[in-house]
DNA sequence: TTGACAAAACTGACCGGTCAGTCAGCTTAT
DNA sequence: ATAAGCTGACTGACCGGTCAGTTTTGTCAA
């Protein structure tokens, strides 16, 4: 067991705990005691509670844009990568699930970067991934070549959070497929 | 100055202090004086902080839902309407910024109602009102008739909810027309 | 109108519980 | 033997909430 097994288990733990409550209502005890260590141990990992917290979201970030870029860089075929990016993007958010919304609080720009910056970075790479993806399909033929690619990330991107949203908040599970097809079809009276 | 004038002031100070913030990094005592009022005054409103949150988040659905319904309820034709229930929904996302998300928080249900009930029961109302303005948007001939309305609601909000994202973020403004647009005519070659 | 009194509204210094973070000592590996 | 890794009881800063005291508002008799 070398020692970033502990590092790791503190940072599931705290995933786990932190799900669905917010910061303040954790304590490191818990943490601790989810992950199976002493409390001093937390803080030969992590500077402290904020820096936990901060590199935890970090690497779901970084995981949901491995996970992302992978897909994107499959050999499916344009069509099927856009239903696969979707899916991956939804299963992540899901993930993510309550607790990434908090992390934008301001300042505390520890050490280790401030969450806003990360935020941004982290979207700002995930759209890059996209339009990638939708230039591609546009070359296939699946897209309008016409499109303003910021317009369709976002209205991608929205719809995918919030069918992820929908199915947190209500259990309503609206196929991707669904949204596609209508993304691609538009719901206008042609 | 009646009574309710106090409490006013002292909800608009939440939010006011509140923006782009965690909820455990405002401090009661910065609530009061920004709302020019002593600690103790806060506490003749408010059971306590938990419950001024909820208080000011309330306000802000009801709000929100209140200013859709209006537009949705106006003798716009069903173009137009839609374009001002966007335009209000992306006001309102943006003004509830950062702090609306942490919002979900479990468990808490104090006196007056949990978070994640008041959320389901504003995202309810907002569905429903969409609803009848997409059905309303079918009949004048806009959409096509064969649509699942849940879906078309789901791109809808989604397209919104990212856009504004993207403006408290990068700024990047994306206008609401254009994504009307590609969402009626769809991505796809036809 | 005014003064006297009472009730209501408000205040902020204080209290006490909580919990993040520490560190002296223990345990395990080399 | 000793270094490295780990622990959890302890501490003290912090801040939510209280309440004794102050100010404001309201009432009424003279």
């Amino acid at each position: 067991m070398g020692s970033t097994d502990k590092r790791r288990r503190i940072l599931e733990a705290m995933e786990k705990v932190l799900r669905g409550k917010r910061l303040d209502e954790v304590k490191v005890d818990q943490v601790a005691e989810a992950a199976g260590v002493g409390k001093g141990t937390v803080y030969l990992y992590f500077e402290d509670k904020e820096d936990l917290f901060l590199q935890m979201i970090e690497k779901l970030l970084k995981e949901e844009s491995a996970d992302v870029t992978k897909v994107a860089g499959s050999s499916l075929n344009p069509g099927e990568k856009l239903l696969q990016v979707g899916e991956t993007m939804s299963r992540h958010i899901m993930r993510k699930g309550q607790f990434i919304r908090m992390m934008r609080a301001e300042g505390r720009g520890g050490r280790n970067g401030d969450p806003k910056k990360m935020m941004c970075a982290h979207h700002q790479r995930l759209d890059q991934i996209l339009t990638g993806v939708f230039e591609e399909a546009a070359k296939a033929g699946i897209l309008r070549p016409d499109l303003k690619t910021e317009a369709v990330v976002c209205l991608f991107k929205g719809m995918i959070l919030q069918r992820s949203m929908n199915f947190l908040n209500f259990g309503s599970d609206i196929p991707i497929q669904d949204l596609l097809a209508l993304m691609l079809e538009g719901a206008g009276k042609n």
